[in-house]
DNA sequence: TATTGTTATACTCTATAACTATA
DNA sequence: TATAGTTATAGAGTATAACAATA
């Protein structure tokens, strides 16, 4: 499927936010791997890079738990940051299971490039609301995730 | 990765709306995966029977057009859905390449039965939110997808 | 020539299971 | 026994290409 004029949605699905919500979250994935896909990343890597560069190192433990993605599919992802040297392994000495993953100084250069690739790219994507329709949107979602323990 | 619970997420992330937006669309996602599991039936398959409710018999180009699904992904969800007798085909006289594709009246009363197990679960997904937010979140959602004729 | 629906196919994403090394 | 990381593998989901029937 390419893209996304919008048809005329019928009422009984515009009027469900779940599928509002879901609809929009397929839009903005597609305009996030078009703008990253120059770099040859994808947004998931660019999560990693986020997280590393404002909490510091973590085992892949910990950014499986912080991002919600698999550990075998972690794995893959700090691999191929790995290889293009945006990140390095070392082993934990306290726990030497584990590895301590940080980024590199070329990671955290990239970090900075692709932060205003995303940074641009959800401006882009969000620009047609209005001001007060950007920051309730923002609120509600985060409200949503964030004031919360539940399930 | 099997769920959720919030873990502390680091304010880059936080702050981001569109990654907020991505992570709540998979929450819910997985959520309604689960309520129609014991249907048989993906939420694409709802979307066809809600659509087909509303505005009547459609080709199945159509509905790829409203619902923004592939083709070749809707023959198969057209298929399931004639396979279990919730819809059928027929050849469109005027047009003979092309099928109707209508609610059998078993596909009317799964749709009636679906429609409260979805509404059910969004309403479930949403409860953390105050009725203000929710009211919030619909109409932010409903005019960025709707008001708009943009890309 | 273009379009509707179809099939075959490939590619990505994700999850499961089993392994290793450490704890 | 349990956990961090890894590998192999299998199952979805989705997209591409090619085809038949029809326009």
């Amino acid at each position: 499927m390419i893209e996304s004029r919008l048809v005329n949605l019928p009422e009984s699905l515009a009027s469900r936010t779940g599928y509002l919500l879901a609809r929009t979250a397929r839009q903005l994935s597609e305009r996030m791997d078009r703008a990253l896909e120059p770099f040859d990343l994808r947004p998931r890597h660019y999560a990693v890079l986020a997280v590393l560069a404002s909490v510091g190192s973590l085992s892949q433990q910990r950014l499986t738990e912080i991002l919600q993605i698999d550990r075998t599919t972690m794995v893959a992802v700090v691999d191929e940051l790995e290889k293009i040297g945006y990140v390095e392994r070392r082993r934990d000495p306290a726990d030497r299971r584990a590895y301590r993953v940080d980024l590199t100084p070329e990671g955290q250069a990239a970090h900075g490039e692709l932060r205003g690739v995303v940074d641009a790219t959800q401006a882009s994507f969000f620009s047609r609301l209005s001001k007060q329709d950007r920051a309730d949107l923002q609120r509600v979602l985060r409200r949503f995730l964030c004031d919360d323990e539940r399930e």
